[in-house]
Formats: structure tokens, C-alpha cells, sequence
RNA sequence: GGCCCGUUGGUCAAGCGGUUAAGACACGGCCCUUUCACGGCUGUAACAUGGGUUCGAUUCCCGUACGGGUCACCA
């Protein structure tokens, strides 16, 4: 058969040649080791936290050799589409401190543009390179077209695909529809003319000459080696609508963009056979792989299962909503990722996670769970080392968006704010009393009249008269001149005129002599003053909130009681 | 069902032929402490399973089980 007039039939626009297209797309300069990655999303929906793990790689690999790392917007689905995604996509990364050197960016007024000369950077409109290459493979007999349509191919298979059926019917059927796919590849350039003359539709497939008996060794980064059967399948390069699918634009796009590293989810795995193949027929050399484990999460069941955007914690806005900071996120993303980040953030407390030597050698193999305890641990941990007014800006910026009530607050005061929120911040030892903003109302909120509860219910035991005339004796005895040492021992005096022990330690050596001791006392006054049992130190507190707030409360109180 | 990947405490994980099998989170206890938070100490808890190879296997090989993935004109 003559191939080269079969290709000049099929794609008679084509008239660039795989050679022209290479001086468009010259080799990258970059300096020795530097790694060239991408991220590669189909703008389908919202970015999910898995999502994060390749974009994460990509990125400090790219960035920490003095790489590239570019966005590629693989839009060759039309009917997954959805509108506005690979805009909201960008945003989210962004919020996350993942900028692109190179691709698709966002422009002045929101659109998606261009940056780089490797584009356009939307698959979409890259068309005429795909055909390139599709007529090359045809004319060198690689690659033939099929006319069989999705219906026929549809009506040998009695099984759902999507669905999780799985029994023996399933291989039958696929025994049928491979046979049916295989008679395409007989064809005469006569029945081509003939259906390209009705206008009859086709795709074109790829004419493997693999056999899934022989085994092509190779290596992936992560899993490491592999010995992977060959492709015998003749898969779909162009569809119907002359859009390549995702096989065929990843060998053409990587190619011509210079792709060095490909990092991936593991559901790749099993097409990798493809695109070993691919590579080999055109003639490219192949990049290297990273095919990483997928994120799970646990089902009612207790079953792992992997993390679909249903679930909680899958979609980045959630995170924004209950308030996790962006670089706790990423710490977090950081700890699942390299095994030793933990250890080397210990040690390195002031520096940014920008700053680790991320290593693929010590990227997991196997997939983890999601742990929104480890999440908390992690993020109690950055914040306690910021300082109070960077605390604060990112509280105000959370609660203008999602508490307005509580943000009018915070910025009628702000030195109030700032106060309260550097309660042992700072030093060796910081405390650490939240993770997330959505915390902090419950935390200090009780300094605002506004969300200031009186609340009474004292535990049982303790005589109410008793609290009384504590919370008399202390108002009157008040000072807020006082210092703290002075400040207590007064609650102490006042603790033992009440028959409640002044010391701990003689309290503990002889409870039953006393109704109590001065830490009972001490709640007593924590109550009154902040409505909570436990609250930050209630000497700062007293002082943050000023003499007349103090005796306004404990008034307040007393008149309840 | 075929093919592919994986399996160390509840979770994340060190380990790369000989270890009392680290550490972190979570959980329990104790200490510190006017509450809380922090901090210190401490406890419970693991190499899926059966065969090999070896003087010796968590580590290497094979099988099994379990989990996950994939088998589209979706990525």
C-alpha cells in the first residue's frame, strides 16, 4: 500500500513537516540537571488536595534545579468541560504559593494567555502539530485509519464500562470488541476514498506491532523498576473530531516542550506500555517518569479507597473555608511527600519549606491516608512560630471572608487583637491553641462584648456564696496596676479568708481541710471575667481588657448569681 | 476476569541480610502548672501469609491473601 498518498488522503491541510515543527520548538537552554516538568490538569472540576501532590513535585523539582515548570491545560474533552475551571485552577495554585514559570496564566483581566514560546499551551488549539505528527506515522504505516463508529464498537459491549462489574462476561466482551477493532486494519486505500467521500468519520489508531509476551524493562523514578508486557492494542491517536487523545498529545507535547521529568498519578501505570510505543514510533526520546501513589482515604467501612473530589477534605476550598493556612497545607503536602521533612523542619524551624532538599529518592512508594490530625499537628506548628500581627493579618483576611461578624471586630481594635493573640507567643516554648482561623473565635472571642457569654453554671460542689464573695473580694481588691506576682497573691489572700487552701502543696498533703484551694478560686474569677472554664493567661487578659471591663463582668456575674 | 502497583503499630513512616524494629500524629499515665495550651518523662501498639535462598530474613526470590489501579473516540 502506498502510504504516503493514504496520509496526503486523510490530512490533505498537512503540509508542515516533523522537522519544520522541531526548529519551531527548539531544544531548551538550560543549565546541566535542570528539570523540566508541568502540570497537566483537564479543566473538569475544582483542584483536589491529590491533585496537590503531583503539582507540589513538579513544581520544587523544576524549581530547585533551576528548571522550568510550566501549565499545560489539556482541554481535548469537550464534553467533560467545564466552564471557568482551568481559570479557578490557577487561582487555587496560586493561593497556595504555586506560581508557573511558563504556560498558561492568567492575564490582566482574568483570562487564560499564553507565557512561553513551547505554546499555545491549551491543547485545544494545537490541532495542526498533532496532525504533523499523525500524518508522518500514517505515512510511514504506523498508524491507520478506522471507520468502525463508537456505536458499532458500543453495541458488542453488553457491559457498562464505568460501572464495577467484574466477572468473566468482561473479558468476552473485550475479546469481541479487540477482534472487531482489529478487522479495521485490513482496508483498502479504495474503501478509504469511498468513506472519506461519504464523509464518513473516523479515528486513527495506532498499528501496533507489540506482543504482550515480551516485556520491556523500565524505569520509573518512583516504583523504581519495572518489567512492563507491550502494548498489543491499537489505540485511539486522533479522534473522530481530529483530537488527539491524551496518549498522543502527551508524546507530541512533552516532546516538543522538553518535558525532562513526567510526573503522574499511578493510575498511569498501566498505560505506560502505550506510551513506551508512542515514543519509540515517533521517534522521541522518552522523558523520565514519576508515577506517584495515590492519596486514600477511609470509607464507612474502614476500607481504603482513594480520594475522590466527594470527599470531605478532597476540595482546596474547604481548606480556605475552615481556615488552614496556605503553608500549613503545603507543610503538611511536604510531610507526606519526602519521609524527612519532618525531621529537617525541626531542626530548620525559621525557614521555609522552599528551603528543604526535596528528594524523589525519598517519595513513598505506596499510597497514604488522609490524617486531618497530623493536618492540625502540622499547622499548629507553623503558626506558633509567626508573630502576632502576620497572625493576625491572616485571621482578618479569612474572617473578612467568612466571619464577617467577627473581622468587624478584629479591626475596630486592633491593638486589642494583636494583644490577645500574642498570649505566650514568642520563645522557646510558643503555645499552640489553634490550626485553623475557624478556631480562633472560640479561642479569644470573649474579649469582644459581642461575643461575650455570662455563663453560670459553676460546677456543683463549690457554694455559690463562696463564689460570691470571691468574686466581691477580688474586684474590690483589684488593681491593675498591680504586677502579676502581687496580682496572685491577693487571689491567694483571698482565697484562704474563704477556707480555700492558698498553697497547692498543703492543699494536696491535706485536702480535706480546706473546701477547696486557690486554683478553684481562680476559676471562680476566669469564669466571670471570660465566660470560659479555660481561657489564655487571665492576668494578660485582665490587663488586655482594662479595670472597668474587669468589674463590669465580675458585677455582671455577682448580680446572677 | 486479564494486566499493573502496593502491603512495617490506629495513621504517616525509618529500615536496605544480623537492630532491644527509630521517630511523628493520635491515645493512656506521670511531672510541671492558678485553667487551658506548651514543655519534660513514660506506656499500649507493627514487619499480611506460606514456601524457598542463607549460618541468619522485616529486608532477596516464588506463590497466596488482602487492598488499590486499569482494561473508552476520559484524562
Amino acid at each position: 500500500m502506498d502510504f504516503n498518498y493514504l496520509a496526503d488522503l486523510l490530512f490533505p491541510g498537512v503540509k508542515e513537516t516533523p522537522e519544520e515543527l522541531e526548529a519551531r520548538f527548539p531544544t531548551r537552554e538550560l543549565p546541566e540537571g535542570a528539570k523540566v516538568t508541568r502540570f497537566a490538569p483537564s479543566p473538569t472540576g475544582f483542584v483536589h488536595f491529590g491533585g496537590l501532590f503531583p503539582v507540589t513535585v513538579g513544581e520544587r523539582l523544576a524549581h530547585q534545579s533551576g528548571g522550568v515548570f510550566y501549565l499545560r491545560i489539556e482541554d481535548t474533552d469537550d464534553k467533560r468541560e467545564v466552564e471557568g475551571a482551568a481559570e479557578a485552577l490557577i487561582k487555587v495554585l496560586a493561593h497556595y504559593g504555586i506560581n508557573f514559570d511558563e504556560g498558561a496564566i492568567l492575564d490582566e483581566t482574568g483570562k487564560i494567555s499564553d507565557k512561553g514560546i513551547y505554546g499555545p499551551y491549551k491543547q485545544s488549539l494545537r490541532g495542526p502539530l498533532y496532525h504533523v505528527y499523525a500524518k508522518k506515522l500514517v505515512s510511514e504505516g504506523k498508524a491507520y485509519p478506522c471507520f468502525t463508529t463508537e456505536e458499532e464498537l458500543e453495541a458488542l459491549n453488553a457491559l457498562d464500562k464505568k460501572s464495577e462489574i467484574k466477572n468473566k462476561d468482561w473479558h468476552e466482551d473485550a475479546e469481541k470488541q479487540k477482534e472487531e477493532k482489529l478487522k479495521a486494519r485490513n482496508f483498502t486505500i479504495e474503501e478509504v476514498e469511498e468513506n472519506l467521500k461519504k464523509g464518513n468519520p473516523f479515528v486513527l489508531r495506532l498499528l501496533s506491532d507489540g506482543d504482550p509476551e515480551k516485556r520491556t524493562p523500565f524505569t520509573d523514578l518512583i516504583k523504581g523498576k519495572l518489567d512492563i508486557p507491550e502494548n498489543d492494542e491499537d489505540f485511539v491517536l486522533l479522534k473522530s473530531d481530529g483530537i488527539p487523545t491524551y496518549h498522543f498529545a502527551h508524546a507530541v507535547d512533552d516532546h516538543l516542550m522538553g518535558t525532562t521529568h513526567v510526573i503522574r498519578g499511578e493510575e498511569w501505570l498501566p498505560s505506560l506500555a502505550k506510551h513506551i510505543m508512542l515514543f519509540r514510533y515517533l521517534g522521541f526520546r522518552m522523558p523520565k517518569y514519576l508515577h506517584i501513589a495515590q492519596l486514600m482515604r477511609l470509607d464507612e467501612n474502614g476500607a481504603k479507597k482513594k480520594l475522590s473530589k466527594r470527599d470531605m477534605g478532597a476540595n482546596m476550598d474547604d481548606y480556605k473555608r475552615i481556615g488552614y493556612a496556605p503553608d500549613c497545607v503545603m507543610e503538611y503536602v511536604m510531610t507526606l511527600l519526602n519521609s524527612n521533612f519532618e525531621e529537617w523542619h525541626a531542626a530548620n524551624a525559621d525557614k521555609s519549606y522552599l528551603d528543604f532538599p526535596f528528594s524523589i529518592k525519598k517519595m513513598s512508594t505506596s499510597g497514604c491516608l488522609f490524617d486531618f490530625n497530623k493536618l492540625n499537628d502540622v499547622s499548629k506548628n507553623v503558626i506558633c512560630h509567626w508573630d502576632a500581627e502576620k497572625v493576625y493579618s491572616f485571621l482578618l483576611e479569612w474572617a473578612k471572608e467568612y466571619d464577617p461578624d467577627f473581622a468587624r471586630e478584629l479591626e475596630s481594635d486592633k491593638d486589642k487583637a494583636i494583644a490577645v493573640l500574642s498570649i505566650g507567643r514568642g520563645g522557646k516554648k510558643p503555645r499552640k491553641d489553634f490550626a485553623v482561623w475557624s478556631e480562633v473565635k472560640g479561642y479569644m472571642g470573649f474579649i469582644y462584648d459581642r461575643f461575650f457569654e455570662i455563663i453560670d453554671d459553676y460546677p456543683e460542689n463549690f457554694d455559690k456564696k463562696d463564689i460570691k464573695a470571691a468574686l466581691c473580694a477580688f474586684i474590690d481588691s483589684y488593681d491593675a496596676s498591680d504586677d502579676m506576682n502581687t496580682w496572685f497573691d491577693k487571689i491567694k489572700a483571698i482565697s484562704a479568708n474563704l477556707g480555700y487552701a492558698a498553697d497547692m502543696k498543703e492543699y494536696k498533703a491535706n485536702p480535706d481541710a480546706f473546701k477547696g484551694n486557690v486554683a478553684d478560686v481562680s476559676m471562680f474569677i476566669r469564669v466571670a471575667v471570660t465566660g470560659k472554664m479555660n481561657a489564655p493567661d487571665l492576668y494578660t487578659v485582665m490587663q488586655i481588657l482594662g479595670k472597668e471591663k474587669v468589674a463590669e463582668r465580675i458585677d455582671a456575674m455577682v448580680a446572677k448569681l
